[in-house]
DNA sequence: CTTGACCTTAAACTATACTCTAAGGTCTAT
DNA sequence: ATAGACCTTAGAGTATAGTTTAAGGTCAAG
C-alpha cells in the first residue's frame, strides 16, 4: 500500500500520516527503490488505532503511548492502559464541568437580555460583564 | 496606573497586558514623557471585562466584539451582544456533547481492564483500541 | 513519449493565546 | 551615584496538531 491508498482505506490524510512518521507514530513497515513508503495491512490497523485513540481524545503524545503498549504487549501491564485511561477521563470531566460552568453562566447572560434592535445602552450582557457578578474562574 | 500596578489590580500579566494591546483590545488611555503606559481606572475596568469575557469561554476575537459594543453602547444593539453569546451556548454545547460522548467510551474502556500488574496481552483496553467497536468520531 | 497522477523532502505556515528573552532606558531609595 | 525595580521594543519560543508549499522525482496510460 502507497500512502495514498491507506490515506484512502484510513481516512488520514496523507499529509498527516507523513506527520506521524515524523513524530513516531506510525512508521511504514518499508521503504521500495524509488524510497516511496510501503503500507502493510498491520500499519492500517495501527493507522485506525491512533484514529480510534484520537477519537477518545488522547492525544497524540497519549495515543504514541497506548501504541507502544500495543506494539509490545508482553512488555507490558494492564496497569499502564489504565492509568492512562483514568487520567483521561479525569481530565475530561474536569474539561466538562468547566463547560458546564460556563454555560451556566452565560444561559444567565443571554436570559436578560432582549436581544432586539435598540441601543445596548441596557444591555444586560454587557453591562453584566463590566460587574463584578461573575464569578472568575481563569479558563 | 503603570502597567506594573494594572497587572496586580487586574490579575492580567504585563506581558499578556502588552498582547492585549497588540490586538488591539486593551489600548492605554496615554503615554507618559518617558513612552510609559499610562492606565486609567476605566482601564481597568475594560482589563477586568477582558477577563470576564474570557471566563465565559470568549475567545479573544469575540472578547474583542463585545468590547467595541461596550465601548460604544448607542452605536451598537442588543441584538449583537445576544447573537455572540447565543452562538457561544451553541458551540459549548457541541464541545459538550462531544466531551460527553468520549467520556462515556472512556468509561466502557476502563470498566473492564483489570488493571493489574499482568501483561497486557489481553488487556481490554488495547485490544478495544485495535477493534472496531468505538464508533468513530473525529475530535 | 508525454501527460497527469502520485510520490519525495525540508521547511514554512495556520490557529490561539500567551510567555519569555535580549538589550537597553528610567525611576527611586539609600 | 549606584543598586535594584520597573519600563521599553522587536522578535522568538511554547504548545498542539496538523496543512501547505516549493521543487523535484516516478509511474501508468494512451
Ligand atoms: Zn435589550
Ligand atoms: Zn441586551
Ligand atoms: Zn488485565
Ligand atoms: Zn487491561
Amino acid at each position: 500500500m502507497k500512502i495514498g491508498d491507506l490515506e484512502k482505506q484510513s481516512g488520514i490524510s496523507a499529509y498527516t500520516l507523513r506527520y506521524y512518521e515524523k513524530e513516531g507514530l506510525l512508521m511504514p513497515s518499508k521503504r521500495g527503490e524509488n524510497n516511496y513508503r510501503h503500507y502493510s495491512q498491520d500499519d492500517l490497523i495501527t493507522a485506525k488505532f491512533i484514529k480510534r485513540s484520537k477519537a477518545c481524545g488522547f492525544s497524540l503524545s497519549e495515543t504514541a503511548s497506548l501504541l507502544a503498549i500495543k506494539t509490545d504487549k508482553s512488555q507490558h501491564v494492564c496497569a499502564e492502559a489504565k492509568s492512562i485511561t483514568h487520567s483521561k477521563i479525569q481530565e475530561i470531566e474536569e474539561q466538562i464541568q468547566r463547560l458546564q460552568h460556563m454555560q451556566e453562566t452565560l444561559i444567565q447572560l443571554e436570559k436578560y437580555c432582549c436581544g432586539g434592535q435598540e441601543s445596548a445602552e441596557f444591555c444586560s450582557i454587557i453591562s453584566a460583564l463590566e460587574q463584578d457578578q461573575i464569578i472568575e474562574k481563569g479558563e
